[in-house]
DNA sequence: AGCTATTTTAAACAGGTGTTTGAATTAGGC
DNA sequence: GCCTAATTCAAACACCTGTTTAAAATAGCT
């Protein structure tokens, strides 16, 4: 395995545990037993680190993502809200076939690069990755057309701060959840309980 | 204005924005124009001015809420989850008057709380307020009886995440809300969108 | 083999972190 | 005014941070 792979597998799982700004690069390097020095050499910064772990993951993800939002989109028939959030489920699930364990340490990142480093990540993938954004959006648009651009402005970033927060604390769910109803679940199982409640929000009736 | 005061003032304000571990102690002591081991002499150490910081607000915060919560409870009719939800408005507005821009930072600062430190800002909240959280699932209990115990965890949990993601990031969306829409929102406004939502998701029809 | 380009290595760099120290200053009670 | 306790202060502490350097090792190619 190269020492570039070799990095990026060691600061993946770090990254989504304690986050980008909780990482350093000597706890990086020698969990994947390099040296120091090869972050700066095979990557050229910690941020840039940072944006290549991300797309690894954005790059295995956002095709398939899109292409099923994209599906939606063209079919005659409305789809439901279900169905649109419903869209994620696969490609995420697919991540795990990826690498183990990928769908949740891609969330978790997800959420560390929203919460961390005031919002680089934001502008990250909104700017690498917009097919994604502008799919999911028409989707929801289609699925939902009396809600206004600002109503779904709001709603959608609710919708993400429900993700988001519920997948970079998802290890610490699942464990609670385990000792208290004694069930056993996944992160499919995560996810699988929260496409109704999303699905819902964005549903609600409109107030003034 | 007394030194202590003036350093959480300035902590508060550093905290919401830049999170606690984003936040150094030189930068806290030169905003609040103090010496920086005023710190650690007034309050022992970092962690523990974060625990001040958080324990102001909340013991501003929780009587009311208690006791907005618990008259739920008691009222004979059975309350709609929109209630529920809306009997959270009163007590975070009244951090406004407590404060400038009271709202807004304590909401940052939670959602910080959750992210940051894996979770020691989750715990202390848990263990030091637990009036708070089981005076709230008995209301939503009240309000949705069919709704088992598991549920109710996870569903709880991700409205947790809606809030705290939302109003982490609040001062960002109001911005784009602003310049894309043209439209004045408040945190208040804020609040008022993310009631329908978060009721409307925990509401949402059970799936098997 | 020999040469070149790539990669790895240990060491140092410059700067930041929370915390502690002991002397200097201030405040409060008599 | 005096004495004591509480507070402030500059300086240093020990450690951690991302990054850079220049020498050493390795790899690939003719």
């Amino acid at each position: 395995m190269s020492t570039k792979t070799k990095i990026l597998n060691a600061a993946e799982v770090l990254f989504a545990d304690k986050g980008f700004n909780g990482t350093s690069l000597r706890e990086i390097t020698s969990q994947a037993e390099v040296n120091l020095a090869a972050v700066n050499y095979h990557f050229g910064s910690k941020k840039e680190l940072i944006k290549a772990v991300m797309s690894r993951y954005m790059n295995e993800l956002s095709p398939r993502l899109e292409s099923a939002l994209h599906a939606l989109c063209l079919d005659e028939v409305q789809p439901t809200l279900i169905e649109v959030f419903s869209a994620f489920l696969e490609p995420l699930l697919h991540l795990n076939s990826f690498k183990e364990n990928g769908t949740s340490t891609f969330l978790q990142l997800l959420g560390r690069g929203f919460t961390d480093n005031q919002g680089f990540l934001r502008w990250f993938l909104t700017t690498q990755y917009p097919g994604v954004f502008t799919n999911f959006t028409q989707a929801v648009q289609k699925a939902y057309p009396e809600l206004s651009k600002e109503e779904m402005f709001w709603r959608l970033h609710f919708t993400m701060g429900t993700i988001v927060f519920t997948m970079s604390s998802s290890d610490a769910l699942i464990d609670i959840a385990q000792s208290d109803f004694d069930r056993q679940v996944d992160i499919a199982g995560v996810i699988k309980k929260v496409i109704p409640y999303v699905a819902a929000g964005v549903a609600a009736p409109i107030v003034q």
